[in-house]
RNA sequence: GCCCGAGUGGCGGAAUGGUAGACGCAGCGGAUUCAAAAUCCGCCAUCGCAAGAUAUGUCGGUUCGAGUCCGACCUCGGGCACCA
């Protein structure tokens, strides 16, 4: 008897699919279609587990429509553009470009093995010029639609290395590899008019029922609309042309419990007041050491500095606050201006007691003494907004009443005052795309000296990326290119320079869907397979992009139908969405001589001691595999080691999806001993000539349809974790059944087709052995017969006052008052009522039964 | 700091508001073996001799009945617009 022996059989079924052209997505108009897409891998050079789970994961999908007779797409392509391949070019010497190229053969190569129903034919690297160049032609036609445009915005400088910074490349407010404080610099990019839509998108949410709600919610948090009140303060004794302060606040319901105005360090104002003042100069650019990301900002200390200028207040032009820069206070965000109520906001409280400003109370709690004396607030009342208030300082609507209804109140109470206007606001700000790098896609514009910003002509497209740069000095080498940065204008013909800048990587990674419906279509989409394979039915991927990628990705989506490259269906290209959790792993630790913490790779670790020294090591459980921490597990070495299916079958049971999976080495061998073990039954049964046995048979039988159903329960539902639990339960029930060879036959057969979308080469062989016809990857999806599934008794719990005391077995269909009769003369229950009147029977019919005493 | 999640045996986890712990790992016992590996069979939440009691991060609520719904809190994770 030969053994299970992956190695072997593996490349074995790799090569039957690949010359059947198995994955090959076929557009076919009569039959429908199914497009199952993961997020494209960043080409780092070596898959992880969390690839293998992402596009297991998908490949389950795949195969599991293909079977049911979908015409599937199950692409695979590259996020190659970003800042690793240029700080590997600083680090390691080497071009980008090569260095990205290599990664993804080695990637490629690292994948195959797994055995992914992927059609490679579609394959392509968004550093393609083939790619990047459709991608600039989008950009031209978003530029004449008027959805791209250019305005001053900040960046991270680093004044040593005269260089911008990525947001990650700031460490506690200093450059990462010159240690110099870093300060925020103005310049004029591109954006894209995100914000334009924001109520559309924001509103369009409602209809992605396949999405997760959580990330709907971010999604609507992070677009953010508000609805407040926008007025000016008049200003006393404020620089000329600065007579007044626009403000914007969603509490005007507040106003009377103003007690200071607070600007942004980016505030026009401020920005007047440092020219003239060395103090306040000094204040903010304190404020702008901080850096650009909102995370830090929120974080810092709040801090303030009063500028002597006032404003008067809306209602009493006698009443005068001071107008502040405060260093939390967002340019982008409103107006760059608000009026803080420190009663009711615990930012502006704390801001209000470190600078002595009034603290009034505009309402206090609705069971509130009306007569009483008026408490000093220890912190800021911030109930909620549906809650009925007392307002002690109210201006507009009934004395006692709900936050919502009083801001509704106050803006209806200003606009008849003629003290500013309703608007609706939004936090989602516009897109800026402009990347100061070398390895991303160009922008293609011309800066020309006679015709200021001319497009490039798409003829001319693309516009690639030199190869003559060196990464020898920090900055954007397209910057200090000798000939490509100088180029004739588009229009005039007369001298000028390109655009350096190049594209945010979330333009490469917001169509590259689209692109996988027709890769090498000389426009960036071809309306027929767009129309045909759109949209993806299925997007799989980290809950990390649950905003910025997927957001992006809609925005991008409706921009090109609006520019006719998509059909109007595509607007939301992704109908269903699931994200999936990590893969973790313990982490080993010891210490050297210094206390500082050594990280060892699970392979040098046995039984908690390091294998070269037998020195005990620390273990910290379950963390995200990284290479600093050493407990990454490589899936070339398993899938060496135990073959693909092995893999997949582990990171596919135990733990749910959408939940992060720890890796074991234990749990590996199991998944490896259970695929031997089916492998050996299939052979077993195979050979076995056992007579038929009716009733052994028939239980099989429906043992196997019961199978089916919850397998396939399990794949729709995207909870494979229970899909291989119930393949566990019916492989135990297969060995331990009587029935004939016929029918464990059968069920052998069947039991290969529901391994196949999990464990595919296996599959095949079991398929093969059993003298299965083609492939089992083109066979039908098994069937469940409703009959088959139904029982013909139920065992029903009995519970007196909800705790569970006996159960009693009856037909299906028992009248509940036969059941409350049998339940009340069960002995166990009348030993627990000890004669005790029964106040309550509940019969809950095929469920439960409850005895309320 | 703000937004969003997740917490169930020794471990990973299962459970349309209805028997908490399916299935797997580890562990324990047995069979097979000269012996071991591999394989096969059985046991396995905790406390308790038992009856039973206690158990789904903590505290409270709704319900005949809560892991599941509601409120507060704790811990861990994701995101915060130039990481991808």
């Amino acid at each position: 008897m030969s053994r299970y022996d992956p190695a072997a059989t593996e490349p074995k079924w790799q090569a039957a699919w690949e010359a059947e052209g198995v994955f090959v997505a076929r557009h076919d108009p009569a039959r429908p279609k199914y497009y199952v897409l993961e997020m494209f891998p960043y080409p780092s050079g070596r898959i992880h587990m969390g690839h293998v789970r992402n596009y297991t994961m998908g490949d389950v999908i795949a195969r599991y429509k293909a079977s049911c007779g979908f015409s599937v797409l199950h692409p695979m392509g590259w996020d190659a553009f970003g800042m690793p391949a240029e700080n590997a070019a600083m680090e390691r010497g080497g071009h980008p470009k090569d260095w990205t190229y290599g990664n993804i053969a080695d990637m490629r190569a690292q994948m195959k093995p797994l055995g992914l129903s992927i059609d490679w034919s579609r394959e392509f690297a968004t550093c393609d010029p083939e790619y990047y160049g459709q991608q600039q032609a989008m950009f031209l036609d978003m530029l004449q639609a008027g959805l791209v445009y250019r305005k001053s915005a900040m960046v991270n400088w680093d004044p040593v290395d005269m260089t911008v910074l990525a947001n990650e490349q700031v460490e506690d407010g200093r450059g990462w590899r010159s240690g110099a404080l870093v300060e925020r610099k103005e310049l004029t990019q591109w954006f894209f008019r995100i914000s334009d839509v924001a109520g559309e998108l924001l509103s369009a949410l409602d209809g992605l029922k396949n999405w997760p709600e959580k990330v709907r919610l971010m999604q609507a948090n992070w677009i953010g609309q508000s609805r407040g009140l926008q007025f000016a303060f008049s200003t006393v004794d404020a620089p000329d042309g600065f007579d007044r302060v626009e403000v914007y606040t969603t509490r005007p319901d507040t106003l009377m419990g103003a007690s200071f105005c607070a600007i942004s360090p980016d505030h026009p104002l401020a920005k007047h007041l440092e020219r003239h003042d060395p103090e306040i100069a000094e204040f903010v650019a304190d404020c702008r050491r901080i850096g650009t990301s909102e995370e830090a900002l929120e974080k810092a200390e709040k801090r303030g500095m009063d500028t002597g200028i006032r404003v008067r207040h809306p209602f009493d032009t006698a009443w005068e606050l001071p107008v502040y820069i405060a260093n939390f206070i967002l340019m982008d965000y409103g107006t760059g201006a608000i009026f803080g109520c420190p009663a009711h906001d615990a930012r502006d409280f704390e801001f209000a007691t470190k600078y002595g400003l009034p603290i009034n109370p505009v309402f206090l709690p609705a069971s509130s003494d009306p007569a009483g004396d008026e408490v000093p607030l220890a912190e800021a009342f911030v109930p909620p907004k549906t809650e009925p208030v007392r307002y002690v300082r109210g201006f507009a609507g009934a004395e006692i009443q709900t936050g919502e209804a009083a801001i509704a109140a106050a803006i209806d109470f200003c606009e008849a005052n003629g003290v500013g206007r309703g608007v609706t606001n939004y936090r989602l700000r516009d897109w800026g795309l402009s990347r100061q790098r070398y390895w991303g896609c160009p922008i293609p514009v011309v800066h020309c000296p006679a015709c200021g910003v001319v497009p490039e002509r798409k003829e001319n497209l693309p516009v690639r990326l030199p190869d003559d740069v060196s990464f020898d000095q920090p900055g954007n080498p397209l910057d200090r290119h000798p000939t490509w940065r100088d180029c004739a204008c588009p229009s005039c013909g007369g001298p000028a320079r390109r655009e350096t800048d190049t594209m945010d990587t979330f333009v490469d990674s917001s169509w590259y869907y689209a692109r996988f419906t027709a890769p090498r279509a000389p426009t960036p989409t071809d309306p027929a397979e767009a129309d045909y394979w759109m949209n993806v039915d299925q997007y799989i991927g980290g809950i990390e992009h649950a905003i910025l990628h997927l957001l992006y990705s809609r925005f991008f989506a409706r921009a090109m139908h609006a520019t006719g490259h998509l059909p109007a269906k595509a607007i939301e290209p992704f109908d269903a969405l699931f994200t999936q959790g990590m893969v973790t792993h313990e982490i080993y630790m010891t210490r050297d001589a210094g206390g500082r913490p050594v990280y060892h790779l699970p392979e040098d670790v046995e039984e908690g001691r390091l294998r070269a020294t037998g020195e005990a090591v620390e273990i910290i459980p379950s963390a995200k595999m990284s290479k600093s921490k050493k407990n990454v597990v490589d899936p070339v070495n398993i899938v060496r080691a135990f073959g693909a299916d092995t893999a997949r079958w582990f990171i596919l049971s135990d733990s749910p999806p959408e939940r992060d999976v720890e890796w074991t080495a234990s749990g590996a061998e199991a998944a490896y001993k259970f695929l031997g073990r089916l492998w050996r039954m299939a052979d077993e049964i195979a050979a076995s000539d056992t007579p038929d046995d009716p009733e052994e048979d028939r239980a099989l039988t429906r043992a196997t349809h019961r199978a089916i159903a919850d397998v396939t329960a399990g794949i729709e539902g995207f909870a494979f974790n229970t899909s291989v639990a119930k393949l566990y339960g019916f492989a135990n029930t297969l060995s331990k059944s009587r029935a004939g060879c016929a029918a464990r036959r059968e069920a052998m057969g069947v039991m290969a087709q529901l391994l196949s979308p999990m464990v595919p080469h296996l599959a095949e062989e079991i398929w093969h052995m059993l003298g299965g016809e083609g492939l089992v990857a083109q066979a039908r999806w098994p069937e469940a017969d409703a009959a088959m599934l139904v029982e013909d008794e139920v065992t029903l719990p009995i519970q007196i006052n909800g705790k569970r005391r006996g159960e009693i077995t009856v037909p299906k269909d028992m009248p509940p008052a036969e059941i409350e009769k049998l339940a009340l003369a069960n002995e166990d229950v009348v030993r627990f009522l000890a004669g005790q009147p029964v106040k309550k029977l509940i019969v809950v019919p095929g469920r439960i039964i409850n005895v309320v005493v």
